[in-house]
DNA sequence: GACCCGTGGAT
DNA sequence: TATCCAAGGGT
């Protein structure tokens, strides 16, 4: 990426032709538009709100990491209303933030989520830094986090490099269909010239180009009809070559995390420390239950469900269910005992004498 | 840099 | 049904 502002517009050659620089004029036209473009069709989310705190702009970007808006939503509601300070959250056990998580998946968030809080209430006074370095130092919070926080909360102007602006930034001016699987410092740079030099057009700038990508200049489909700047874009002026790569599919079925992702939901629905012989043991007998049953809300033991036909028969607790889920999977005692050591080893549980619980 | 870490909707 | 992918971080 070159910026001259004397640079000529050459036409956009095909293949796997460098893209032409982007001067000074067409930059700010970019940030005109974009801009525009999102004053008047981003979505209206909570943690955009002018009453929103840093500590919710905080919690929602942990929440993002690796997870879909829809899904973030309400569990971020949640924790707004129990946790409306860092300070509350600190003063309850690391297990509570995991299961408060639900299935937002990768639970060690929630515990360095957790760790962050304690650090902002015994280190800030309970605020939350308003700085990219301070914000750095927070357990979980990498370079995309701390960026996102000091410009979207505190106003900063911050290179901000999540994978929307990759991709709107890889197609826009670089002319490829996808960024490179992971991040480059030539990404990174790219990002810091394209940054507008004001502050808050800089955030403006941050939060447009992501809600493009989100919305408009996705992996999948992209939405080229409905995008503001698809007339400046290099990679439809190059023909919308296809990736220089495939992606390698993550493996799920059979894998320890597929057991870890099941033994930490038996672990969040048990209201006291779960045996380990529960875990290795003989499944527990099949039952007539809904298995499309949500998220179980920690509670009391079983309860009735209308079944097939309008029968009732006695539901299992939630606890019990994941049990099953979990046993469903048949899986071989040492991966299990892997996957528990693995859990315990991330303090996402604990032994407590041969019985397993939430730190 | 490679690899690991959850979960569920969309295609 | 199988694969892709989502506001990444830590080791």
């Amino acid at each position: 990426m070159t910026l001259s502002p004397t640079a000529p517009a050459s036409r956009a050659a095909v293949g796997s032709a460098t893209p032409p620089p982007v001067d000074r004029q067409r930059l700010e036209h970019l940030h005109h538009t974009v801009s525009g473009w999102f004053t008047a069709e981003s979505r209206d989310l909570p943690w955009r709100d002018p009453d929103r705190t840093p500590w919710g702009v905080l919690v929602s970007e942990v929440m993002l990491q690796q997870t879909p808006v829809v899904r973030v939503l309400p569990v971020w509601h949640e924790w707004m209303e129990r946790w409306p300070e860092p300070a509350l959250l600190a003063a309850e056990p690391p297990g509570e933030a995991v299961r408060a998580w639900g299935r937002l998946g990768y639970p060690r968030r929630a515990l360095r989520l957790h760790a962050a809080a304690t650090v902002i209430a015994a280190e800030h006074g309970g605020r939350v830094p308003d700085t990219e370095e301070g914000l750095l130092a927070l357990p979980g919070v990498g370079s995309y986090t701390a960026a996102a926080v000091a410009a979207f909360a505190f106003g900063r102007r911050a290179t901000v490099v999540d994978t929307n602006i990759r991709r709107v930034h890889a197609r826009l001016v670089g002319g490829e269909a996808l960024p490179a699987p992971a991040l480059t410092a030539a990404e990174q740079r790219r990002a810091a010239e394209l940054l507008p030099e004001d502050a808050a057009l800089s955030v403006a700038w941050n939060a447009s180009t992501m809600e493009l990508g989100a919305l408009v200049c996705t992996a999948r489909s992209p939405r080229c009809a409905e995008c503001p700047v698809a007339a400046d874009c290099a990679w439809r002026a190059a023909g919308e070559p296809p990736p220089s790569y495939t992606p390698k599919g993550q493996a799920w079925h059979g894998t320890d995390r597929q057991v870890r992702g099941a033994v930490m939901a038996v672990l969040r629905a048990a209201e006291h420390p779960v045996a380990l012989e529960l875990f290795t043991g003989p499944a527990p007998e099949p039952e007539l239950v809904s298995e499309t049953a949500p998220e179980p809300v920690p509670g009391p033991g079983a309860g009735l469900v209308s079944g097939p036909g309008g029968a009732v028969s006695r539901a299992r607790s939630p606890h019990a269910m994941a049990l099953a889920r979990l046993h469903a999977l048949r899986t071989g005692p040492e991966q299990l005992e892997r996957a528990i050591a693995g859990l315990v080893a991330d303090g996402l549980a604990v032994d407590d004498g041969g019985r397993l619980a939430l730190p």
